[in-house]
DNA sequence: TGCATTAATGACTTAAAAGTCATTAATTAT
DNA sequence: ATAATTAATGACTTTTAAGTCATTAATGCA
């Protein structure tokens, strides 16, 4: 061993990420009032007190965890969206493909189930999110969807609410995993539901015949 | 006035509704942890010490106040779903204007939150939800799915998974208003959400060309 | 009409977790 | 090497809301 064996290191610059990250855990697995510090402060690895020499309240931690949530993701669905220009009928099965990884990469259902669960609460993580994050990836979809419509290639109608139909059925599937995991393996497959939700919303759950009634 | 002014009554069998009714206000607003008992009993007109008569503790309270929920609304859905033999493009519509109705008339909305932002602190109650509620609700509407995939009507596919691309938007639609309510006023109505989307999921997005490609 | 029952209460105790601070010691600068 | 700085701590106080209980009085019954 070496002579020196240090009760604790200084880590002024590392230590605000591991604990947002270790928070990020616990608020996701309790909720905002069920977490508590001291558990925070275990799984990262320093005192109670120590989360205070970095955030002056329980709620501010708070804030930096969900806050510091949304920026990575964005980004990348964003310039997912973006990028390419191409028919829609070759986008929706990307858009929702890349959902559905991003869903099973990263915290973004602990995330939303928080934001979801604490919006009153919070109203004003309740506004960030809502402007930083959902009106945002809303956009660009309707943005997309209305482009479409445009072009011929999609139908008539609300293209914000045709964006809800597109995405609506993922973030379901998403939500109820995060919900009911603990109580059933007998979950959708996130991929899949991607896959067949895209054939769904483009095509229609109706088979086609050729003429009218029976 | 009459001569006596008595400082409370007895009522035993209108208290344990009037509380649960109060207490889903008040849990719905603040979650578990963040509801006090102080309120519930405020808004229900009674002392704190009276929830205790009926009630052996907070979980206990909020079990009974999400149990409630279920019953009522659960038969409604059931009801409407199984009752009509209709062909499956009759009743995607009529399902999701029924279900835009309910979320408008009930505290389902309230309550769905309540069971997502919970569901790891109480995962009996996830259970109950999962067992008792999504299940059931998801299970009729997948049965009706595969009726109509055997009569020729719907497109194959995992009906379950159907299922979900026909109810997914509504949640995600109810969610949203429930989330961001106090936050803008720019929210998605439920019943022209039902109804384009009704549209979008029977026949897609897309607008069907002749020819094949170009 | 008064007696027995018990719903309901107000004032209290308890519990738990947030938040504070004087002190310690790892690091940085001289 | 030594001093100055400050990240980090352990032990503490505070706060808040759950939960208890002896007492009170509304109601039903004899």
């Amino acid at each position: 061993m070496t002579r020196t064996d240090p009760k604790w290191q200084r880590r002024k610059t590392a230590r605000p990420g591991e604990i947002v990250a270790a928070a990020l855990d616990v608020f996701a697995e309790n909720g905002f009032a069920g977490a508590k510090l001291e558990e925070v402060a275990r799984r990262a690895g320093v005192s109670k007190a120590a989360l205070y020499v970095y955030f002056e309240t329980k709620e501010d931690l708070f804030r930096a965890v969900v806050r510091s949530a949304i920026a990575p993701d964005l980004d990348t669905i964003k310039n997912t969206a973006e990028s390419l220009d191409v028919p829609f009928a070759m986008l929706a099965p990307m858009l929702l493909a890349n959902g559905a990884a991003l869903m099973q990469t990263t915290k973004l259902p602990a995330v939303v189930k928080m934001v979801v669960g604490e919006s009153r609460n919070f109203p004003d993580l309740a506004r960030i999110w809502h402007d930083d994050v959902v009106t945002p990836i809303v956009g660009v979809l309707t943005g997309l969807v209305a482009r479409a419509q445009a072009r011929g290639e999609v139908s008539p109608g609300d293209p914000r609410l045709h964006a809800i139909s597109v995405l609506g059925p993922m973030l379901m599937a998403m939500l109820f995993r995060e919900t009911f995991g603990q109580v059933t393996d007998d979950l959708p497959d996130l991929n899949a539901m991607a896959k067949q939700h895209a054939e769904t919303v483009l095509h229609g759950l109706l088979i086609h015949t050729e003429g009218g009634k029976s």
